[in-house]
RNA sequence: GCGUCGAUGGUAGAGUGGUCAAAUACGACACGCUGUAAACGUGUUGCCUUCGGGCUUCGGGGGUUCGAAUCCCUCUCGACGCA
């Protein structure tokens, strides 16, 4: 993997650049849709690529689950597999020791809507017998399935072992995501934990990778650099296998001395980019963002982990941030809730039923093609085209936006770009 | 014509003397969703309200009762059976 930057922003962190991976070239700033399962919901590649998108994000903990990393390996890997020939990263599952663990039937999502976190009553002390699926444990973090309920202990050498397997391009550290309603004491303690397990993460990689290198050596090609941009291709049933490049990951809550330490710590290891993780109060991360980009190295790239709204993405590409990817745009369409210029709508409104216009004036396939008044229709006889169509223009929508913000940046007007876009959308 | 059963909110369908403005589901309406426990979730869904409550509802009309969606009479409509 390589990266380079190809133009900053004068006022601000941003930078517009190339990240060179094995199965392609993606321009930064880029938006990662998250096909968690090894499919963008609703979505085939085909429709994908023509939305504009040419990178997805699946998941560790789920792909382990279900069908088993084991199973995607022998079947030759997530590319094969899913028939996706473009770049590929896989989170490590940090994020479900969140989501899963005290954030498990709770309000709190990855981002709150509490003004000030700290008024929160923190959520391991509230209620010590609430049902959560993720126990955080000295050496990992056992897991009960949410789909048969079995226990599974991730360590960050598992996480690694099974993305490995899964065979993505990027891969990140395994992290333990906190919550802004956690006190500065266990946020420490937190910060600590997923320090060590970079470490950890990092080693395991590399241990991986020199395993590889040297059982392949024969058939391998060495395309130089460091292990992170090893290509080894051999003809096995493991054809074109491509070691991944990893990323570490930046946590530390809303704390500025923790996030800038942090970063000092996790930006110092051998990483080849950097995720940026977090559960925020919408006002904090901006902050948050910044001042770990201040710090880590400017010649790797930044993934700014599960942010995805159109006023978040202006805000973490000015702030540095190269790479984001968010579950919001296809999510949202498939309940109905649909990215135009204006701003979001609820396209199962009434107000659509008899609307025979375009969902907004963009180029996808959707807005092409269809009318409000059939895309609503769709949604209330629950078609299961309402959900492709609806993820079609989402995905294209944020990918196309994040696309113009880039060029904003080489053309040295992303500030006007970004007041002008912002007003209308916000209204 | 005789007999039997039935008629409940937008729909289906519980309820069978007070705890019923009436379960539940669907529908409708609105909102939420940010490294996907998510084709999901939440709220509202007779009328009015100073949110305390007030008012009119269970095919129509009449009655019994302190009190009726619930019991009785009658009418209307429907299903089935017998003529």
């Amino acid at each position: 993997m390589k990266f380079k930057i190809e133009k900053k922003l004068k006022n601000g962190l941003g930078r517009a650049g190339v990240l060179n991976t094995a199965h392609g070239e993606i321009n930064t700033p880029a938006f990662v849709p998250v096909g968690t399962k090894a499919s963008i919901k609703a979505v085939t590649p085909e429709q994908f690529i023509d939305a504009g998108a040419n990178i997805v994000l699946a998941n560790t903990y789920h792909l382990y689950l279900q069908p088993g990393d084991e199973l995607v390996a022998k079947a030759g890997g997530l590319h094969k597999f899913m028939n996706w020939q473009g770049p590929i990263m896989t989170d490590s599952g940090g994020f479900q020791v969140f989501s899963l663990g005290v954030a498990y039937g709770k309000e709190i999502s990855k981002i709150t809507k509490i003004t000030d976190p700290s008024l929160m009553i923190p959520e391991r002390f509230d209620d010590s017998d609430a049902p959560r699926l993720a126990k955080i444990g000295q050496d990992g973090v056992s897991f009960k399935s949410h789909l048969d309920g079995s226990i599974h202990y991730i360590t960050p050498e598992k996480s690694i072992q099974i993305q490995h397997n899964l065979g993505a391009d990027i891969i990140f550290a395994f992290d333990e995501c906190t919550s802004p309603t956690e006190d500065l004491r266990y946020q420490e303690e937190a910060l600590e934990r997923t320090h060590r397990w970079a470490e950890r993460s990092l080693e395991e990689h590399q241990r991986l990778l020199s395993s590889n290198f040297s059982a392949l050596r024969p058939s391998l090609e060495y395309k130089g650099g460091t292990l992170g941009q090893l290509k080894i291709e051999r003809n096995s049933t493991l054809e074109n296998v491509v070691s991944p490049a990893l990323f570490g990951i930046i946590q530390g809550g809303r704390e500025e001395s923790l996030r800038k330490k942090s970063a000092r710590f996790i930006g110092s290891l051998a990483f080849d980019g950097f995720g940026i993780g977090g559960s925020f109060a919408k006002e904090d991360m901006s902050k948050a963002v910044k001042w770990v980009n201040e710090i880590l190295p400017e010649e790797k790239p930044r993934h700014l982990l599960g942010i995805g709204e159109p006023e978040d993405l202006f805000m973490g590409v000015e702030n540095g941030c190269d790479l984001f990817d968010c579950v919001a745009p296809t999510r949202i369409a498939r309940n109905g809730s649909l990215y135009t210029k204006n701003g979001k709508i609820n396209i199962m409104n009434a107000k659509y039923r008899n609307n025979f216009s375009r969902i907004d004036d963009c180029e996808c396939y959707t807005c092409k093609n269809y009318t409000c008044a059939y895309v609503c229709h769709l949604f209330h006889g629950k078609e299961m085209l309402a959900a492709t169509l609806a993820s079609i223009h989402n995905i294209y929508f944020i990918v196309n936006l994040v696309k113009r913000i880039r060029q904003s940046i080489l053309d040295d007007n992303f500030f006007i770009f970004k007041e002008e876009f912002l007003k209308q959308y916000l209204n």
